[in-house]
DNA sequence: ACAGATAGCAATCTCGAGATTATTTTTCGT
DNA sequence: ACGAAAAATAATCTCGAGATTGCTATCTGT
């Protein structure tokens, strides 16, 4: 009846992924995409019944989808007054950040600490696709954009995959997901191309150097960024989007 | 028709809790009691038929609830192959330790730096109530392991209080709560009354004294020893209830 | 005119049956 | 007798309708 919905409304959320097995999965990807874009706004509320016609699928499915999405903190359940998706502040960026550095920095040491020749070379091998993408974000695209995005999740990701705590990785994902809606927003106010290569680069040659203490600073500092970048434009006001209806 | 089931299978996890809203609430709690407790065994597949006799609910009430089992990662969804509890192991403790003490040191030191006086007064108290309960833990009683059990909480809640922040918080809730199946594991063999209480000493008193590092020290140690109390009793087989019949 | 209460409405929560998929058992061929 | 394919079985996944709950607007009384 309605198989091609897939194929339709789901796309890669921008990392590899499998293909959804059940529809739950796939609803989860699309309107966690849609959350991230911003297609569906900050503390929107996510009516199950708007959903459906907007997604093509019955209640009890997007229901479940959206208990995914509140494990992932895109989305909060208020008791049984419904879903809406997860409001953006400025404080909960602040605190987005600072547990990402705690989290990504001993994920880092980890790595620096068991990562063997094989993760050395995937980290060459990430620093060196992620270095040609950068010099091609001055052409300005979208598509040079999306690429230069995906290598830079490649290469973090490559920077703590020697890392053995399962839990430690797990977390590191979700919550770079959590700050993925963060991210797109900072990157409105235009990249500065020039400094986050730099930093890349003092990351890279940092962990070959297995210079741990040197190297959590400037990682620090990296993820630092972005909030310094949203708070000065002011792109996100100081109480943002409690109603759905900000600028 | 059933409404007296809530008051029936439900009982309190252990901490306060406000009564169940919705009958997933009740279910998500009724179920993730049965799995601490080891009702349901480590790596026990979770047939949805099965427990719809079992806890008289319908299908989709408990397919809800057992997603937000997965969210808490005391179930595993495998696909669309259903859901089973996870699996217990030497290595995921291991892991589940190591990050404890991460998120539960980094939320100690923000304690220490942020806590005012209403923070100690709250630790004083705590520690007071902690120290009677384990006078009275010599008596050996369920009741008394109970309650010592609630105080042990509250001491360490209260500890970790003033941290500012959120996520770090709810983190450190998540992850006790996974390690409450192996805690219960620990204390078949017999916890060590003396040796436990001068711990909760030392913290105590490096808390008043805000010496971050030092508290830092004694509380990995706290968190770990559990870890060598289940390696020592072999209550933990190296290989362990991976699909019930071990290889 | 304002406050409180009641009636109506909308959305959610709950449920059991049908469709889809994985697993097991049986059967056939070599 | 052993291996592989196919049918039967058992579980899950999906769906729409009914019951319950929360919210809103109107109405009445002071």
């Amino acid at each position: 009846m309605n198989i091609m919905i897939r194929e339709a409304t789901i796309a890669t959320g921008g990392m590899p992924s499998s293909p959804p097995a059940t529809l739950i999965e796939a609803a989860y990807r699309a309107i966690r995409r849609n959350i991230v874009l911003g297609v569906h706004a900050p503390g929107e509320k996510l009516r199950v019944e708007h959903l459906k016609t907007q997604y093509d699928m019955s209640s009890g499915t997007l229901r479940e989808a959206l208990g995914l999405l509140v494990a992932d903190a895109l989305v909060v359940a208020q008791g049984q007054r419904g879903f809406s998706v997860a409001p953006m502040s400025v404080s909960d960026l602040e605190d987005l950040v600072y547990l990402r550095a705690l989290v990504e920095t001993e994920a880092a040491r980890q790595s620096l600490a068991n990562g063997d020749d094989d993760w050395e070379a995937s980290l060459v091998s990430c620093f060196h696709r992620l270095t040609r993408a950068e010099e091609r974000l001055g052409a300005r695209t979208a598509e040079a954009y999306e690429e230069w995005e995906r290598r830079n999740f490649e290469f973090h990701e490559a920077l703590v995959s020697a890392a053995r705590s399962r839990r430690l990785l797990e977390l590191r994902a979700r919550l770079h997901l959590q700050a993925e809606r963060y991210r797109r927003l900072s990157a409105l106010d235009g990249p500065r191309p020039r400094d986050v290569h730099n930093e890349h680069q003092q990351i890279y040659e940092l962990a070959l150097k297995r210079d741990a203490d040197r190297l959590v600073e400037v990682l620090t500092k990296h993820l630092q960024r972005p909030v310094d970048v949203i708070l000065k434009s002011g792109l996100l006001t100081p109480v943002t989007a409690e109603t759905g209806k900000a600028a």
